[in-house]
DNA sequence: CAAAACTGCGAACGACGTTTGCAGTTTAGA
DNA sequence: TCTAAACTGCAAACGTCGTTCGCAGTTTTG
């Protein structure tokens, strides 16, 4: 048997990455589906009902087929998940030809990223696997550093600023979708502190503008033009 | 059939978390193990091969029993997880008595959490759960407030400030665990900005102080006495 | 001393990701 | 034109997982 998906002149090389993968060869009946039917419909899953609802046989059953017949057009599941993350960063786009403060256009970016997060709540679940960047990530990727382009510092600066500004975009995402979770029945006769906190106020309400804030005040620590290094 | 877990005297009212369920009733045999033998011996595969190696069957195993048995003692791998997670939280401690720079003690409250996400890299792939605190989970983060308690500023600001943290702290593990995955293999012309900067220098190393130096201005920032919120 | 409440244990259940074998279809090359 | 290679879909199976269940034995309760 083979495997589309292998690549055809691939004899025993590392796998590659599925971004570079041909889809198909020439011979053999037409396919019934295709790779971007099943992220459709994976990715159509996991906004109704989770990622723990993306299991082969149900994105199968939603195509009308049988799980095996997945591993046609994928090789894993985590190859599916990699391609579900790009697609819908592909929703970042159309990048708009900002020309005005980088730090702004930064935050816009990081505007557009958190509304996709409330989008696909899914991608909470899946960012932090340690897996390649796809086309479109790369292209988001690449955005960014058009908008920092007027910035005269270095360059690890600014990876390291849109890897912060990402991992913080998560990080209010997450603590959006998990809204309080619920303090505990314990007693809280051990934490002094904590029970003074919730004695308080009623409820710990986020400020507004906190996210707008955080970021701002993160970015202008990261992208200073001169690394202060004193001594 | 009955449940240790249960709770004896529990009805069919929700499910406690597992903190405050009982261990087990007073009649029968002494059992084998123990839910702390569990936990120790969980914690150690984790350590060892990571999470995905802590399965029911593979810690029955280390304890020579088999998996089934593990429920005697707990009611489900989450309480597990649950239990390594606030045990290993438990390593924070002993909490000093600082006395000094609010900030500064954060910092080091910081260090100490990002110490142990490298100690136990299996934490980052557990903590993003919506699941309870548990007591030392708490106790650390009745300290965070005990550090913060000089400050005048909202109590949300306080909890925000503390959850923030936290999710930096989480942000530096994992890049420091994923440490650069690799570039794709694509052709990168068609992210020119990103070519460039590749081009730039031959490696991208984080600058060394960049953790002090985003927690303080993070911190700096969340934990203002007065919300500036002009116009 | 019987009943209740516990113990460990092994088998089983259902779901998962993935592999495999097979019958049928299309193309490539002689 | 014809054969062989390369593909197609599909159903069954494999191994692993978390979890449940039933049973036999042990300890406490009243």
């Amino acid at each position: 048997m083979t495997d589309a998906t292998t690549g055809s002149a691939d004899g025993g090389a590392a796998r590659q990455p599925i971004w570079t993968r041909p889809h198909r060869g020439t011979r053999g009946p037409a396919p019934t589906h295709s790779r971007d039917d099943i992220v459709t419909a994976a990715i159509a899953l996991a906004d109704a009902e989770g990622l723990a609802a993306v299991s082969m046989r149900a994105v199968a059953t939603t195509l009308g087929t049988g799980a095996g017949s997945l591993y046609r057009y994928l090789s894993s599941r985590d190859d599916l998940l990699d391609l579900m993350t790009d697609r819908v960063v592909g929703e970042l786009r159309p990048y708009p030809t900002a020309d005005g403060d980088p730090l702004d256009g930064m935050l816009r970016q990081a505007r557009r990223q958190l509304a996709l997060y409330q989008r696909h709540p899914w991608l909470l679940d899946v960012a932090h696997r340690p897996s390649g960047m796809g086309p479109e990530t790369l292209a988001w990727f690449d955005d960014c550093l058009r908008i920092l382009a007027p910035l005269r510092c270095p360059v690890a600066a600014k990876f390291e600023a849109i890897a912060m500004m990402t991992g913080v975009v998560t990080l209010f995402a997450r603590t959006a979708a998990t809204a309080a979770t619920g303090l505990p029945a314990l007693d809280l006769a051990a934490y002094p502190h904590l029970a003074a906190a919730l004695a308080q106020p009623p409820v710990p309400a986020p400020r507004a503008d906190l996210f707008e804030r955080t970021l701002r005040s993160l970015l202008t620590g990261l992208l200073a033009p001169d690394p202060p290094t004193p001594t």
